[in-house]
DNA sequence: GTCTATAACGAGATAGAC
DNA sequence: GTCTATCTCGTTATAGAC
């Protein structure tokens, strides 16, 4: 793999573990075995490299929705896909890299701040679309829009996220997660301990 | 009000608004018109200014929920005055103090992530009393423990407050808060209109 | 593309005068 | 309690050799 593939790597797991003010050049050089100055030869500013971080990891994201709209069975079923994507983040001890950079948010270099939000953007669309196919195909029954029940959702995961990894306690955030989605898509099939399990080890 | 005081405000909005890797000496040297070494003669290490910053917040949240305890008319509106709490936060800009020190809860110094953790146990085993409360008198019913709830109801809200600050947006957190208090504590008579005006702009 | 060397600055922290 | 002065180290970033 390329050297400015290994860079963002480093820098992705070091920005989701320690935030973007919480690691440096040095850092990264020091786990590559690599001069700081060959890092600027590929990265010329961190706030570049902050930027090609969101997009690869966008990126990434995007595929892995896409990969749930042509695995999933119902938008229910998509939802609990999409919390599974969350859950094996932290199972690696990492918090989702844009809840992330949102608490750096004031400190971020413009663009890097672009980035965050487009991030949370693609996720809300993603998950009203998939709220509202449930609605119409009646496997999701909520109150309000399914922007507003996107946002929740969104949120939610991502404080469930980060205050698990306070305890360092992924289970703090299955429980939550479970709840959530039963809560959120009230069909008159209620969920049941199957689901949860699937939340808690999710396909790979 | 004595220095050390007004370091500690300084500080706080700060370490809400900027995260704790996010400010230094010289932000508050700066805005407080005192030299560092003069801050170095209160607080002696930046851990020992954080862990400060954590202790008064704290207390000072304790303080609010006996308030809630004192004036709330039952366990549904002490979650709404829980609510205008965050949101309060919110409107000034700040993000929860120790929902952005969970961010960088693997920088802090041990003293700080002991704070933080049991700032989250304050808050949750709180919830939990409030919970519980509520499902004995039949104002609140949900499926779980209380402090299944009580925890879902933190994160959530955290997470809630993480992303609507990005966006510059309070009412995105208002709007989330409204949909979490009626889904969390489903009784029979539904929260209204009213209920999500107290929640946009609490007492003070 | 990677290196050595270094610049330029800001960080947390201390000594000692007043 | 607050100051000046200073230390040491870490930070991002650049110049130029190989």
């Amino acid at each position: 793999m390329g050297t400015a593939q290994r860079i963002l790597d480093v820098a992705e797991r070091l920005a989701q573990t320690q935030g973007f003010n919480g690691f440096s050049y040095a850092d990264i050089s020091a786990e590559l075995g690599i001069t700081k100055a060959s890092l600027h030869y590929h990265f010329a500013t961190k706030s570049e490299l902050g930027s090609a971080v969101i997009a690869r990891y966008s990126a990434a994201f995007q595929r892995a929705l896409e990969e749930i709209d042509r695995a999933a069975a119902d938008a229910r079923d998509k939802l609990r896909r999409y919390a599974s994507l969350y859950a094996a983040v932290l199972r690696h001890h990492r918090m989702c890299l844009c809840g992330m950079l949102a608490a750096d948010y004031t400190t971020l270099p413009a663009p890097m701040r672009d980035g965050v939000r487009e991030f949370f953007d693609l996720n809300e669309s993603w998950l009203a679309r998939v709220f509202e196919e449930g609605r119409r195909e009646q496997v999701l029954r909520f109150p309000g829009s399914p922007l507003e029940s996107a946002r929740l959702l969104l949120g939610s995961l991502e404080g469930a996220m980060l205050v698990a990894r306070s305890y360092g306690d992924p289970g703090r955030f299955t429980s939550a997660a479970q709840r959530l989605l039963s809560e959120l898509s009230s069909s008159r099939k209620r969920t049941t301990g199957r689901a949860a399990r699937r939340i808690a080890r999710p396909a790979r």
